[in-house]
DNA sequence: GCAAGGTC
C-alpha cells in the first residue's frame, strides 16, 4: 500500500523550510510553486506517531491568504452614503498575487489524508490556518485537519510538535475575522465621511485622503496630547536649599529631601532656621551592594524603542533592516512579543558563533568560559516566536552600514542577556540640619559585567564620598538658597510614542511602525530631530495643523469617548478576548460594536460643523469665533 | 481614493 500523504502548511516560507529540514532529516526535494517565487513545496518522508510512515509535502502561505472588501456596488464614494458601510455587503477575495498560493494548497490537498497546519501559534496564525483549511477543503472536502503547536524551530521542539497535533482554534480565528470586519467598516465609513466633508474646505486639502483608523487615530492622539501639554505649559518658579561640605579634599553636595517648594517665603524661613542651627549632624551612613540589571531578552517593541533611540533610524527603518537580516539568516524572526527564552534553548551555540568577532568576540568567549548566566525571564510570551537573537555570525564588511548597526545591537543585546548584572556599591549619607534632612548619594561600580558589551546602557561611578560617622557634626562649607523654573516637557519622541502604543494596545509589534509612518504620510504629524540631541538625536513628533484640527474637532463633537483616545481600540481588543474565551460570539460582537460606532458616527455627522470649524481655524487660519 | 493584520 502506498504511504499516506500529509500536507503541511506554514505561515511563511522560512518556517516551511526549517520544519522540512528537521522532519526530513536533511533529505527533502524542493519544488517551485508556479506563479510565486517565495513559496516552495518540500517533499520528504516522515513517520508520525499518529499516521505512520507518510509521504509529506510541506509548503506555506505568505501571511493572510484572503482580504475583506466591500461588494463592488459600494465602491463609489459619491454614490454610497458613508454610513451605509456599516451594513454594506462584504466579500472575501483572494488577491491575484495570492491565487497561485491558494491553488497550490488546493492541488496538494487533493490526494492528502491530512492537512497539518503549521501557522504561528497566535491569533492571526489561527485565522490564517482557517484560510488554509478553507482552500484545502476546496480540493478535498474530506481532508482531516490538524495543527501543530510550536513556538520556535529548534529540532527537538519541531519533532515534538509533529508528534502531538492539536486542533485549530476556531474561536481565535473568528476573533480575528471580527477584528477584520470592524476595522474595515469603521475605517472606511469614517475615512469617507471626513474626506468628503473636509476635502473641499480649501486647496490645502483638495485631493487629500483624510483617513481614519482605529490605530492611526489614537497614535495621532498621543502626539497631539503631548503637543498641548507643551503648548499650555507655564513655567513655575521654585526655591530650594543646597548644602556643600568640603571634607578630605572632596566637595560633597547634599540635596534637600523636599527637593524644592514653590513658596519663596516658606523656603526663606526654613533656610534661616537651618543657618541658626549652624551645625549639621550625620544621621545615616549606609553602604550597600547594588546592581544594575542586565536587559531582558529582546522583543520587537524594545528593538523599535532602543533602535529609534540609539541607532539613528526611525522605527520603520529598524524593522525593515531587521527583516532583511532575518531573510539573510543572520538574526531570528524579528516580530515577537516574547521576552523569555525557552528553557531548552541552545543559547551557548549562538554565543559560540559570536566568538570570532573582533569587537565582541572576546566577550562572548568569556561567557563560554564561565561568565554565562541564564537570561532573566520577562512576563511576555506570544507562544509563537522566541526573543530576537543572532542565529549566525556575519562580518560587518558584508553588511550595509544600517544592517551592521542593527545586527550589532541584536548581538550585543543577546550577549548582555546572557551575562551577569553589573555590580556596585551604593553609599547614602543623610544629615539633619535644623529641622531639615539632606542627603548625598555615591556609587562605586565594582564589576561592569554586561555593561562591557551592552554599550547603550550607562552606569558610571560618581565621585567617591569621604568617610562619615553617624553622629558626626559639621558646619556646612557653603549653603545657598537657589531658585529655578520648572521646564516644559518635550514633544513626544519616537521611543516614547512606541512605548505608549504598546502600553495601550495600539497596533501589534509588526504594525506599530506602520501606524507611525501612516500618520506622517497623511500629514497629520511631522518628525524632526530633537534639538540638543547632539550628533545622534532622537526624533520627536509635532502635529501639523491638520493633525491638531482633527483631534480637537473630534474632542468637541460631543462624543462620550473621543476617537482620538485609545479607549475604543482597547474595547475591541477586550471583545476579541471574549470571543477567544467563548464568552461572546462573532455575530454578537460585530452587532454590538457596529451599533456603538454607528452612534459615534451619527453624532459626528450631525455635528460635522464642529469638525469643519476646527479645520478652518487651524488649517486655514480663519477666525471662527 | 477607505482599515489593520499578516508577509516577500
Amino acid at each position: 500500500m502506498a504511504p499516506q500523504r500529509i500536507l503541511c502548511v506554514a505561515e511563511k516560507p522560512s518556517i516551511a523550510k526549517a520544519v522540512a529540514q528537521h522532519l526530513g532529516g536533511g533529505r527533502f526535494i524542493t519544488r517551485n510553486v508556479r506563479g510565486n517565487t517565495f513559496v516552495k513545496n518540500y517533499e520528504f518522508d516522515f513517520s508520525f506517531a499518529q499516521w505512520g510512515h507518510c509521504s509529506v509535502t510541506m509548503t506555506s502561505v505568505s501571511g493572510h491568504l484572503t482580504s475583506l472588501d466591500f461588494a463592488d456596488r459600494y465602491k463609489k464614494w459619491q454614490t454610497t452614503p458613508p454610513g451605509q458601510l456599516f451594513e454594506a455587503e462584504t466579500v472575501i477575495k483572494i488577491d491575484a498575487e495570492r491565487k497561485p498560493i491558494a491553488d497550490n494548497i488546493q492541488q496538494q490537498a487533493r490526494y492528502a489524508k491530512v492537512l497539518f497546519i503549521w501557522t504561528d501559534c497566535d491569533r492571526e496564525g489561527e485565522h490564517i490556518g482557517s484560510e488554509v483549511r478553507e482552500q484545502a477543503r476546496k480540493g478535498n472536502a474530506r481532508i482531516t485537519v490538524k495543527r501543530a503547536r510550536f513556538s520556535n524551530t529548534e529540532r527537538t521542539h519541531v519533532i515534538q510538535a509533529a508528534q502531538n497535533p492539536i486542533e485549530l482554534d476556531d474561536r481565535q480565528a473568528s476573533a480575528v475575522a471580527t477584528r477584520i470586519e470592524l476595522d474595515l467598516r469603521i475605517g472606511a465609513a469614517f475615512t469617507r465621511l471626513q474626506t468628503l466633508q473636509l476635502q473641499h474646505l480649501g486647496d490645502l486639502l483638495a485631493d487629500k485622503v483624510i483617513s481614519y483608523g482605529s490605530c492611526q487615530f489614537p497614535t495621532l492622539g498621543f502626539v497631539v496630547e503631548r503637543y498641548f501639554r507643551v503648548k499650555n505649559f507655564r513655567p513655575e518658579t521654585f526655591w530650594s536649599i543646597k548644602v556643600t561640605y568640603l571634607k578630605e579634599g572632596v566637595k560633597v553636595n547634599f540635596s534637600w529631601n523636599r527637593v524644592h517648594l514653590f513658596d519663596r517665603a516658606v523656603v526663606t524661613i526654613i533656610f534661616e532656621k537651618c543657618l541658626d542651627a549652624r551645625l549639621a549632624r550625620v544621621t545615616k551612613v549606609q553602604k550597600k551592594p547594588t546592581s544594575k540589571w542586565r536587559p531582558l531578552p529582546l522583543t520587537t517593541v524594545e528593538l523599535q524603542m532602543q533602535g529609534s533611540r540609539f541607532l539613528r533610524m526611525d522605527s520603520k527603518k529598524v524593522m525593515k533592516i531587521a527583516e532583511q537580516l532575518y531573510q539573510k539568516g543572520w538574526i531570528s524572526y524579528p516580530r515577537t512579543e516574547t521576552d523569555q527564552f525557552p528553557p531548552e534553548f541552545s543559547l551557548r551555540s549562538f554565543i559560540e558563533k559570536q566568538t570570532q568577532d573582533n569587537n565582541w568576540g572576546a566577550y562572548a568567549q568569556g561567557l563560554l568560559d564561565g561568565a554565562f548566566r541564564q537570561p532573566r525571564q520577562g512576563r511576555h510570551n506570544d507562544q509563537a516566536h522566541p526573543p530576537i537573537h543572532p542565529v549566525n555570525y556575519v562580518t560587518s564588511s558584508s553588511l550595509s552600514d544600517d544592517e551592521r548597526r542593527v545586527y550589532e545591537f541584536v548581538v550585543r543585546r543577546f550577549l548582555a542577556c546572557c551575562s551577569e548584572d553589573a555590580k556596585g556599591e551604593a553609599t547614602d549619607i543623610e544629615i539633619e540640619w535644623g529641622e531639615e534632612v539632606f542627603h548625598a548619594h555615591g556609587l562605586l561600580v565594582l564589576a561592569r559585567n554586561y555593561l562591557d558589551v551592552y554599550v547603550y546602557d550607562k552606569w558610571e561611578s560618581s565621585q567617591q564620598l569621604p568617610h562619615f560617622e553617624i553622629g558626626e557634626s559639621f558646619e556646612p562649607t557653603e549653603a545657598n538658597m537657589m531658585d529655578g523654573k520648572t521646564t516644559a516637557p518635550g514633544y513626544l519622541t519616537e521611543p516614547e510614542l512606541i512605548g505608549l502604543m504598546d502600553a495601550n494596545g495600539i497596533g501589534t509589534d509588526a504594525t506599530m511602525a506602520d501606524h507611525v509612518a501612516m500618520i506622517k504620510d497623511r500629514e497629520y504629524v511631522a518628525a524632526r530631530p530633537k534639538a540638543g540631541g547632539g550628533r545622534n538625536p532622537v526624533r520627536e513628533f509635532v502635529p501639523t495643523r491638520l493633525g491638531v484640527a482633527l483631534v480637537e474637532g473630534y474632542d468637541n463633537v460631543g462624543l462620550d469617548v473621543s476617537v482620538s483616545k485609545p479607549f475604543l481600540r482597547k474595547e475591541i481588543e477586550l471583545k476579541m478576548k471574549a470571543i477567544c474565551e467563548g464568552r461572546k460570539t462573532r455575530s454578537e460582537v460585530v452587532h454590538e460594536s457596529i451599533e456603538e460606532y454607528r452612534e459615534v458616527f451619527g453624532r459626528t455627522q450631525r455635528n460635522i460643523g464642529v469638525l469643519k470649524r476646527s479645520v478652518r481655524k487651524y488649517v486655514f487660519d480663519e477666525d471662527v469665533g
